[in-house]
DNA sequence: CTGAAAGCGCTTACAG
DNA sequence: CTGAAAGCGCTTACAG
C-alpha cells in the first residue's frame, strides 16, 4: 500500500500558504519572502514533498530533459536474464587470449561529451537503445518525454525521424546530412582519411595501398572511403572501386580479415583501416604471425580510442572529436530550443592526423618476440 | 511561433472517435478494433502526433524511467564553454607520453549494465551527474520525474538520499550499507583483496607487501584495504595499519606514486593497489625506471579494466562484475517497484582474482628494452 | 468495443 | 509578495 505521495497541496496546508506560493519556493525562490520560504521548506522536509516531474511537465510545457537514443549498443540483445550467483571468490589463471574490449568506446565518448554539456546547462538525459522489434515505439517514448533529441545516424528509419522532429528538435550525430530536416553534426571522415592517405604516399612513398573498409551501411565508412580514394587520384595512382575486404568495425572481424590477408600471400605495403578496432584487430593478426609493423606492413585507423596507444606499435590514426561531438551536439540542440527560429545548422568536426609508430614515423621501441 | 502540438483531442477529432480510444491504441492495441486502430493511426501519423510522456506519466502514475545519479564525472566541472573550431585536418607527429584514459571505466561499464536491464525491460534511463553546488537540486529534479533510481555511493549527502526514498525506491550501487533503509548491491571487495593477497604470500612466497591505497573517503578503498589486512593477520605477518601511500584512483596518480616509491630506494616485493588504474601507474612508472615487473617487484590492480590486458606485463587483478553491477541493481529496481513489500535487499556480487604475468604466474613474453 | 468524465499534480498569468 | 483559478494532455475505472 505505497501511501499516496504528498503534493503541493499537502504542503500548502501544512506550511499555511496557497499552492502558488509552495511552487514558486521552488521555481522562482528570490519572489519569496525569506519567512515563507522557510516555513515551507519546513513543510517540505517534514513531508518528504518532492515534485513530480510529470507534472512539472506538463504545466510548463517543457521537462527540462533531452533525449539520447542510439543504436546496435553492441550485442545488448545478447544478454539473457541475470542470474544471481554468489560464492568464494575464484582464483585462476587468465592467460593472454583474444581481447575484445567491452562496450562501444565511440559510443561512451560521445555519451559523455553530451553529460559534460547537459550537466553544464542544467538538463538531464535521458537515454533509450532502440533496438529490436520495439525499437519504434521506444523511440516514440522517448520522444514524448524530452525537450529535444540526439541522435546517432542508423538508429531509426528516417519515417520515424522524420515525425519526431515536427514535434521536438532532433540533432543528427554523424552520417549523411538529412536535407534540412534537422540540425546535423559530424566529423570530417573524408578529410581525414584523405589527408592520412596522402600521408602514407607523401611522406612514405607507399603506393600500393588496400583499404579495409567498415559495414556496408554505414555513412561514416563510405565517407572514409571516399576520402581515401580522393588521395588515389590526386596522386595518380589507381583508385580502388571497393575496398579490399570489409569489416564491421570490430576487433574480432579485424582479426579475421588479418589472418585472411596472411592466407593470400603477399600483404600489401599499407592497410588502410576505416576504423581503429580494425586496425587493432589486424595489427594483432599480423604481428602473431610474426609479421612486423611498419617494416614489413603499415597500419592505419581511424577515431583515436584509447587503445591505440597502448598497442604495441601505437597505432598511426586519425582521431575524431568524439567528446565535442557530444558536446556540441547538446550545444546546437539547446541553441535551437532557445531560439526555433534558427536555419537548421550543418557543422563538421575538424579532425587530427596523429603519426605514431604503426606507419613508421617514429621507432618502435623493440618487438616482441612471441617466443 | 512554435505552432501547438497535436493532442489526443485533435486525434480523436480527426479520426472521429473518443480521446478514450486514441489513448487505447497506444496502451492496449488489443482492446481496439482493427478498422478504429488503422483510422487512429492514420491520424497519429496525419498530425505527426506525439503521446506526451509529461501526461502519461501524470496520469498513470509511472514515468516508465529509471533514474541513475553518479557524482564526480571526473573533471566534468573542468570544462569551458565549447568553441566551435572550423579548419583544415592536421597532420602531426604524436609521441609517445603519459597515457590518461578518457573517462571513468568503472562508471561506464556499470552504466552499460544498466542500460542492457532497462532495454529489457522497456524502460529508459534518466541520468544526471550530481555535482557542484547545485548538486542537490539535481538530484531532486531526477527523483521527481523517475519510478526509481539507482545511486552510486558518494554521490549525494545521506540526509538528501533519505528524502529521495520516502517516495521512490533506491537501490545503491557499492559503499556501506546504509541501514534497511534501500536495495544495495556490492561486489566483494574485502573478499577479492583477501584472495589476492593470500595468494601473493601462499603461492609466492612473498611477505614483503606494500599496499598502495584509494582516496580515504572511498568505502570501497577501505574494504579492499581491510582485506589485504585480514590476509596478512592470518598469514602470521605484520599488519599495516594504514596504506603504505594513498592515491586517489587515477593513473597519474599511480605514476607519481611509483616515481616517489623508486626515489625512496628500496622497493617492496609487491606493491598492492587499491585499483586497476593506480596499479597501471605505478607499472608505467617503474618499468620506465628500468625495474624489471614481476622479477624485481610484482604489481597487482584491482577491478578488472579492459587496460590491464593491453600493459605488458598485462596486470594480475580482482575482477569485479561491473556490467552485472548495473544489471543487477536495475533488477532489484524493478522487482521492488512491481512489489514495494519485499524486504530490503542487500546484496554482494561475487568476484575472481585473475592470475596474469604481473604477479609471476604467467611468462612475460619478452621486455622492452626502453633504448 | 467505445465514450463521458474525473483526476493526475503542477505552473502561470492575472488580480490584489 | 501572495492567492484563486484555469489549464497543461493524458489514463482509467465506470457505464453502456
Amino acid at each position: 500500500m505505497p501511501k499516496a505521495l504528498p503534493t503541493v497541496y499537502d504542503v500548502a496546508a501544512r506550511a499555511g500558504v496557497s499552492i502558488a506560493t509552495v511552487s514558486r519556493v521552488f521555481r522562482r525562490p528570490d519572489e519569496v519572502t525569506e519567512a515563507t520560504k522557510t516555513v515551507v521548506q519546513a513543510a517540505v522536509r517534514d513531508l518528504g514533498y518532492v515534485p513530480s516531474g510529470s507534472a512539472r511537465g506538463l504545466a510548463a510545457r517543457r521537462t527540462g530533459s533531452i533525449g539520447l537514443c542510439f543504436p546496435d549498443f553492441d550485442g545488448i540483445d545478447q544478454f539473457d536474464p541475470l542470474t544471481f550467483t554468489a560464492g568464494p571468490v575464484s582464483v585462476a589463471l587468465d592467460p593472454a587470449g583474444d581481447f575484445e574490449p567491452t562496450g562501444d568506446l565511440y559510443i561512451s565518448e560521445v555519451m559523455r561529451g553530451i553529460e559534460i554539456e547537459a550537466w553544464r546547462h542544467g538538463v538531464a538525459v535521458t537515454i533509450a537503445v532502440a533496438r529490436g522489434p520495439r525499437r519504434s515505439e521506444i523511440f516514440d517514448n522517448l520522444a514524448g518525454r524530452v525537450d529535444g533529441m540526439v541522435a546517432l545516424s542508423r538508429t531509426v528509419p528516417d519515417e520515424l525521424l522524420a515525425h519526431i522532429a515536427r514535434r521536438i528538435p532532433v540533432v543528427m550525430i554523424a552520417g549523411p546530412r538529412a536535407d534540412d530536416a534537422y540540425d546535423h553534426i559530424s566529423t570530417d571522415s573524408a578529410g581525414g582519411m584523405r589527408a592520412m592517405t596522402e600521408h602514407l604516399i607523401t611522406s612514405h612513398g607507399i603506393t600500393d595501398l588496400a583499404f579495409i573498409g567498415g559495414p556496408a551501411d554505414s555513412p561514416d565508412a563510405k565517407n572514409r572511403f571516399d576520402g581515401h580514394r580522393e588521395a588515389l587520384r590526386s596522386a595518380g595512382l589507381r583508385v580502388a572501386r571497393a575496398p579490399r575486404m570489409r569489416g564491421d568495425f570490430t576487433r574480432s572481424q579485424g582479426r579475421a580479415i588479418g589472418r585472411e590477408l596472411l592466407a593470400e600471400g603477399r600483404l600489401p605495403r599499407a592497410l588502410v583501416c576505416a576504423n581503429d578496432q580494425t586496425a587493432l584487430g589486424v595489427l594483432d593478426a599480423l604481428t602473431r604471425a610474426g609479421v612486423r609493423v611498419p617494416e614489413d606492413a603499415v597500419v592505419t585507423g581511424f577515431d583515436g580510442i584509447d587503445a591505440t596507444q597502448l598497442s604495441s606499435p601505437r597505432v598511426t590514426t586519425v582521431r575524431q572529436p568524439m567528446l565535442e561531438l557530444g558536446r556540441a551536439a547538446v550545444d546546437t540542440l539547446l541553441r535551437r530550443l532557445s531560439d526555433p527560429q534558427l536555419a537548421p545548422d550543418s557543422r563538421t568536426l575538424p579532425v587530427e592526423v596523429l603519426l605514431r609508430e604503426s606507419c613508421g614515423c617514429l621507432p618502435v621501441a623493440s618487438h616482441d618476440d612471441f617466443s
